[in-house]
DNA sequence: AGTGAAATGTTATACAGTAACAGATGAGCG
DNA sequence: CGCTCATCTGTTACTGTATAACATTTCACT
């Protein structure tokens, strides 16, 4: 509640140098907010994979976030992983990305659960990091498309794999 | 070489009715040309994973293809469908449906490998069935965003779940 | 305090994908 | 023809991703 106004058309800050701390802080508040708002239950578990999805802006696989529950002195098993970031892409506050069975933490959780926004998500290839976008118009397109023939749309995946600009500069590409 | 307008704004055959026996007959046609044309070894079991994933147009999962090889007394390992899968995929006769860890024969074998055309996919989450469809001026628009931001872009992945026609007549809808 | 729904702990297993190496096959060549 | 290199195939064993199922605990609400 203290951002007036949550940058509407800013570029995504997984790629840019940013104030981190501010930005976990603030995606931290939002979903505390938002679940006490909707009366979600922001568990222990639930909350520290959220922490540790805002950790960085890289893609963590399931046992990513299993090992660092562990390293936190958590004795999880698989499952403990996997439904709190069922809790969390259920309600918004994540999103899975499928191209590398993985997970982000959403850059925008104040705008309501799963289907209410529409993201694009652009991949880098070199350091796994995903900074999310507005899929927009575009995939609004696609989509009247496919509903022109009948198709009844439920979601939509955009997904951009590519070379960040940091990755681009580094010596490996 | 049979068909001189190969249907440039038709609507996918997927979700409709249609004569299968000509549509894999094409599609191996096309394939078998390409083949040749571009200097590609299509062997037996390549075309026989080409064949598996023709015959319906669901998505397989590489264990299901690997079962339908063995049911045909292929006694196959997953390293035999992943390759194949693999050469079908890097030469654009089948694409990777990232969202079902699955694999579905290419609607268009003729237009060249991989990048060159960019498609969209429409899954139905009732019968699997995948229709593939040009993503066009609209992921182009989202690429061109990112790449506004300094990113590049190098492959892009638009996937639409949802209900096919058929699926939302059923019952169980 | 009592009760039902939701969340967690735990075991075991299913499904997806790959590394590594040995053997077969096939096109090109002297 | 018979060599040779590159590619494709066969096979073992393994890593990684995800879920079923059931016992137990926690919590909101009476
Ligand atoms: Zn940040
Ligand atoms: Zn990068
Ligand atoms: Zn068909
Ligand atoms: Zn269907």
């Amino acid at each position: 509640m203290s951002d007036p106004a949550p940058d509407p058309a800013a570029p995504p800050a997984a790629f840019q140098r940013h104030d981190h701390g501010r930005c976990v802080a603030s995606a931290r508040a939002s979903v505390e907010a938002a679940c006490a708002e909707r009366g979600l239950r922001l568990t222990p578990a639930r909350a520290r994979v959220l922490e540790i999805l805002l950790d960085s802006h890289e893609a963590l696989g399931a046992y990513d976030v299993l090992e660092r529950l562990r390293a936190g002195g958590h004795a999880a098993q698989p499952p403990v992983a996997y439904r709190a970031l069922d809790f969390l892409v259920a309600n918004g506050f994540a999103h899975r990305i499928e191209k590398l069975n993985a997970f982000v933490a959403c850059a925008h959780p104040d705008e309501g659960a799963e289907t209410a926004h529409a993201p694009a998500f652009m991949i880098c290839r070199g350091c796994r990091r995903v900074a999310e976008t507005s899929a927009g118009p575009a995939a609004a397109s696609v989509a009247d498309a496919a509903r022109d023939l009948g198709f009844e749309v439920e979601r939509t995946v955009v997904e951009i794999e590519g070379v960040c600009p940091d990755c681009q500069a580094r010596p490996s590409e």
